[in-house]
DNA sequence: GGTCTTGAAATGAACGTTCATTCTGCAAAA
DNA sequence: TTTTGCAGAATGAACGTTCATTTCAAGACC
């Protein structure tokens, strides 16, 4: 029988002070399975946040049904992380980060910047059907106000190659003399405003498609 | 001292039932002030929806301040709307309407394609500086779970001319042959791919840029 | 005077979070 | 080889709070 204790206003969560963004690490170095346990309990986590956080927000998804998604206990999620706040922040960080390597990973630096644009489009939009909640969550919780200053951070990270290409396209006279800014913008407004338009079965994301998108985007930014 | 009562699962809150998106009207015809003070009131409530929304979402904004915000009782919002829903369902078709005759008003159909698109991009920029919030509501709340029937009708009603204008542009080969759907997903997407970059502070949202990106976004769709 | 409107208070459900307890697996002891 | 001890991981009921919603006494209005 369960005997109800008083308990301390604000117990300091004994001695272990969970690292802000790290697993729980096993006290033993040699010992590898039970971190790989801990390793995917934290994924489980992070798998199940971006299935009910991309479909219905931060706000709209409950702990427990996070919990119950990620098959463990809602009591769990805490030993993982420091409360919810964190799970979106650790989430829009690593799919950001993901993003941002889909992008880059083989970027043609030498190519001319036709082709490099070629590369990009073809990978962002490659990247959209194959991680549709990825971008999804992405865009949903983009500049929300429970994002912590290391998660801008890394916004601003992965966005500033875009910005030196076009800063670069347009001294080389490419690309319209406008600032780097304004073309990124609607370079990456198009993209979105594609892919929705797919989700929503307005379109379908056919390769035809994809290249008539790029024909225009490109024609948007040449000089 | 209260004495809880049994509740009925469903109270069809007695006789008077609230048409699903009409203040409660007075039952005198010649009546004015009363019926004006309850629209009045109405107003009050969309207009804190209207706030709140688009800053914090459907799932982050509590009823209760909603209630403060519109300087009402909490109970009162519950006398000129069903419930959470039918504030947020209300109010998204109001401003879709609203963005809908923006664009409409003095839409020049006797002018030249390309005269149409620069009025419909002024508009469509005029719209979002002047009414950022309500730009910002329908772009959060775009689509989402939680809108009903009526407000997905709306929806495809006003998008309906949209689809018209490039189906019709390009018979005229005047852009590019490619689906009405296409070409509008580009053009939408840059259009809120810039206004969100001026929320940013990425870009500013001078009578320039909104040229520049005009200039842009039309030398992406003609042909 | 009778009807309608109001909003403070009340309500139960659901929220995020906590923590006493149980489970688990390995290493030392027997 | 088996048993025992124990620390870390996992659990889920319970907690205090806040949520959306309802109630109802008192005032406003014709």
């Amino acid at each position: 029988m369960f005997i109800p204790m008083p308990r301390p206003s604000h117990s300091p969560r004994s001695a272990s002070k969970l690292p802000p963004d790290a697993a729980p690490v096993s006290r033993r170095a040699s010992g590898v399975s039970a971190t790989e346990a801990a390793d995917e309990k934290r994924e489980a986590i992070l798998d199940a946040a971006l299935d009910l956080f991309s479909e219905r927000g931060f706000y709209g998804t409950a702990v427990p049904l996070l919990a119950e998604r990620a098959k463990v206990a809602a009591g769990t999620i805490y030993r993982y992380f420091e409360n919810k706040e964190a799970i979106v922040n650790a989430l829009y960080r690593r799919q950001k980060e993901f993003l941002g390597h889909a992008l880059l990973a083989e970027f043609p630096f030498d190519s001319p910047p036709r082709d490099q644009f070629h590369y990009f489009w073809t990978s962002a939009c490659d990247f959209a059907r194959k991680n549709p909640k990825a971008l999804a969550f992405l865009e949903l919780h983009h500049h929300q106000s429970y994002l912590d200053a290391l998660s801008r951070e890394v916004e601003t990270r992965v966005l500033a190659p875009a910005y030196a290409f076009f800063t670069m396209t347009a001294e080389k006279k490419v690309t319209k003399p406008y600032p780097a800014e304004l073309l990124g913008s609607i370079v990456w407004g198009s993209f979105v405003g594609l892919i929705r338009a797919s989700w929503e079965k307005r379109i379908e994301l056919t390769d035809e498609a994809i290249e008539q998108a790029e024909n225009c985007v490109w024609e948007a930014i040449r000089r």
